[in-house]
DNA sequence: TTGTATGCGTTATCAT
DNA sequence: ATGATAACGCATACAA
């Protein structure tokens, strides 16, 4: 089942004319003899001609190709950022390579491997929730592959980074919760090892302590976004001997279970317990009570990862420094968090 | 910014052997010896040597890469259909090149042509919904490019297809609506150019047929799956003379605006209109009330997916001739459409 | 305007 | 066990 493809070399038979003739023609330069290129286009076109990029890529030693990694394209946050980043990419004429690692370092460091060999000629990635060694990212830096993180990054890569500024985003969330009346607020956080989650929990004990508010470690509890262990963590947050008033809940995919378990319980929300979480996806409008969270300018990320991106590869010499980049978030105030007017 | 990466022929220079040599070393060829092996491993690992995997697969003639087509990744069906892919092909050795057509017939027309200038060895798609030509399809058959559609699929193409039975899953749908004493049901369907969307009509019909309730045209309306589109025609379907005390939903995707604007109108569920969807998209379940739906074993039909494109691959000749899959659905009762306890 | 020859990095065939 | 050398399909510098 393969049938051999026509190649430039059977166009350059069938007309009696050289392969450099038709290569010319094809690719539209200009000395080409008028009657030449015509030829040359129709027959193509009748033979059905698609270039082998392999062999055009080889031979330009060049791919206009960068690789993206993300953990799971099932999280909305990172099918939105990748749509953003293939917008972009595409505008400026590169195309895009996906991979995901299911939150796994080891899978990581597969595709990052693969997506040399593919000769990339750059790599946007948000690391894994269980990366925490980073040899294998490392590794880019060394071979002067350009490279961009965003989202979930860490203090120790040396890269450019698109973030958003994660302690004002848990700050004001916090602060919000005050100012609706919570006293005891709690925050169901991410994983430990993770910088963003860790970012955020900084945030949340700063707007506590201005606000004279005890800062209670046990308090805040770390899920490790399964479904499950989100379950087991929210048990345990509604069973502290004096219960809490209000809560941050790391993003809307751990507040979706969490939620739900709340209101199995028979707690209203936002009365018993205001709720406010990250990354505001789409449903979390439509849920009852509407769900309270900090939004990510997600469109201008995608382009921002792009343009430091393209900065590294343009950029003249080994010139370039990596930049860092702090985008503005947004609360957005819903039911689950709104305790009276203002 | 841009370093020659290392050559084989670097290697082999470096330790005055030839490239051959070099190149069955670090393949593994049994015919090399072991000293030899030894200080090639060691060599390729201390110059950090990644093969140019372009160079690789044009010499190949091979890249055992796939092409995936998928309308948008932000749906969880999709996501969760390209994982299940993505894991059934790297079983088998190949990898997946993924694309999104944001429900634009000509970006896929694009993609396509993409994917077979990369020399992907087969297409596994799901069509975009403004797609009703097939001519860019068809291509590939004439390429005799192995291909598989699924979900999305029309019976116009002749290829593989991996899909539900359409039409039981909404009969079923509809008659658990009648079970649950809805007399007046309703189906807030799809674009009407999806296949899909038109066979589970017919399986609303009969199934209302059946049980001697009549068919209202004007009982069905079509979203175009966009939220503005999705509002207006609930609005409408709620504004019927006589209401309508059961519904039918394409998608979850389409249920939520659509379950919110009920709610604002402030419309019981199920008590005054009982809703039954299509995917059981995780979230749905976090709903209030819950959302029922029609559930599609994803897991599975990725594998079937992949078996069948494989089989089109290693077919002897042209042999193979395209093989229909029919996969069952599963209705999950929830609240959304359970008045009385049976 | 067109053709020839060489290279892109690897694999594979045929010698040795 | 190793080495030349010809593919793979295309781009391009240099000639004509």
């Amino acid at each position: 089942m393969k049938v051999t493809p026509v190649r430039i070399k059977d166009i350059a038979q069938a007309l009696n004319i050289s392969i450099s003739t038709v290569s010319r023609a094809l690719r539209g330069m200009p000395e080409i003899n008028v009657e030449t290129r015509k030829a040359v286009m129709q027959l193509a076109e009748a033979m059905d001609y698609q270039p082998n990029q392999l062999a055009t890529n080889l031979a330009r030693s060049r791919t206009r190709t960068i690789g993206v990694i993300v953990p799971n394209l099932s999280y909305y946050f990172f099918s939105a950022m990748l749509n953003s980043i293939e917008e972009a990419a595409l505008q400026a004429g590169y195309s895009v390579l996906v991979c995901q690692t299911n939150e796994s370092s080891l899978r990581e460091g597969a595709h990052l491997q693969n997506l040399l060999r593919s000769q990339v000629e750059g790599i946007i990635m948000s690391l894994s929730r269980d990366t925490d060694r980073y040899e294998h990212v490392e590794r880019l830096t060394r071979r002067n592959v350009p490279l961009v993180l965003f989202d979930r990054y860490a203090d120790d890569i040396q890269a450019s980074k698109v973030m958003v500024d994660n302690h004002e985003a848990a700050f004001k969330a916090t602060e919000h919760l005050i100012e609706q009346g919570c006293r005891r607020i709690g925050f169901l956080a991410g994983p430990p090892q993770l910088l963003l989650s860790n970012r955020r929990i900084a945030g949340y004990r700063d707007a506590l302590l201005k606000h004279g508010l005890p800062v209670v470690d046990h308090h805040i509890f770390h899920s490790d976004y399964t479904h499950d262990n989100t379950v087991i963590q929210t048990l345990a947050l509604l069973s502290l001997p004096e219960p809490l008033d209000g809560l941050l809940v790391i993003s809307d995919r751990t507040a979706y279970p969490a939620l739900y378990v709340m209101k199995q319980r028979g707690l209203r929300i936002p009365e018993d317990l205001a709720v406010v979480s990250f990354n505001n996806e789409p449903v979390s409008a439509f849920l009852s009570p509407s769900l309270s969270g900090v939004s990510q300018p997600i469109q201008e990320m995608g382009i921002e990862t792009v343009r430091l991106l393209l900065a590294q590869l343009e950029a003249p010499e080994e010139g370039s420094v990596p930049e860092t980049l702090v985008m503005p978030t947004q609360l957005i105030v819903r039911e689950s968090s709104l305790r009276r007017r203002t």
